[in-house]
DNA sequence: CTCATATCAGGCTTACTGACATCT
DNA sequence: CAGATGTCAGTAGGCCTGATATGA
């Protein structure tokens, strides 16, 4: 994306599909370049944002709830555990499970990536009128509502 | 994405930006399936594209008009050699360059490529009417390229 | 000398796969 | 026993950085 020549008057270039995967590579740029002026990435924000949502949880139901895939989780808690932003502690009903919650510098933290992230969708979406992003939210809502349901990622099941 | 359990009601649901990395992940695995089943990734359609679309050219002008970076389009013509789908021959009048071609066999895996890619469109975009797709395609275009313009992708400068 | 070209080796992020030991 | 939990190691795709050798 940073190629400083000659530009790419494709045939791909006006594909659907195209369009979404480019605007969401910026969209992720921004997002990325947000967390980082405060040190944090995406799986973090996820995390943490998720923690003050529902509360503590073991590290199985934390990766349901944000969409965190398990493997991920152990390094994702590791980094924020190592800042004291979290705290994993044995749970003394189930010998099996940790259970994670957050700090009080995690909820600053947590403050912090959500203001950037507000910025960050304005930024995105700079060059669009406001009826014109609620139009763009709505049919990319459709759009992953229906894809959503095809692969996975059920509505509220069990738990 | 595949996660088999609880939901994740969360925050971030609502945002521009995850709408739109989201819905991009969608796409993106249904256009990588789709070249699958043919054999073939991303770089393989770009690169066979913009041979068929501008003809041969080093590997430098190849990464400039497909948006590979160069480091990449060593590996992407390696594999396309080896399977005779495109040729790479040295350049007589500059040493340093190679030019690759398109073959015959290379002609029709693109011609099959764009078919799958052509269906994907359709999968993708799948729960929208039609003035809707037209709609969404161009609250992209726009935020592509007022993106595309703060962040390199020039237009078309020299060559 | 500087610049362009091709190559190689590696990193990054998000997602996922498989193996494993532990415990319910 | 099956099944859940946490951990570790590794993959893949697209994008990127840097170092290098060669030739214009």
């Amino acid at each position: 994306m940073e190629n400083p020549a000659e530009a790419t008057p494709a045939r791909w270039e006006h594909l659907p599909s195209w369009l979404l995967t480019q605007t969401a590579g910026h969209a992720h740029r921004l997002v990325s370049d947000g967390f980082a002026t405060v040190g944090a990435r995406g799986y973090h924000y996820r995390l943490l944002a998720t923690l003050a949502e529902h509360g503590p949880a073991s590290q199985a139901t934390l990766g349901r709830r944000s969409g965190i895939h398990l493997s991920d989780m152990v390094a994702t808690i590791n980094d924020l555990a190592g800042q004291e932003l979290v705290e994993r502690a044995p749970d003394p009903a189930d010998r099996r499970r940790n259970i994670v919650s957050l700090t009080a510098a995690g909820k600053r933290l947590l403050g912090r990536l959500e203001k950037r992230l507000a910025e960050t969708q304005d930024e995105l979406l700079a060059p669009l009128a406001p009826d014109e992003r609620q139009r763009l939210t709505e049919l990319l809502s459709r759009l992953l509502d229906h894809h959503n349901r095809r692969t996975g990622a059920p509505e509220e099941p069990w738990r």
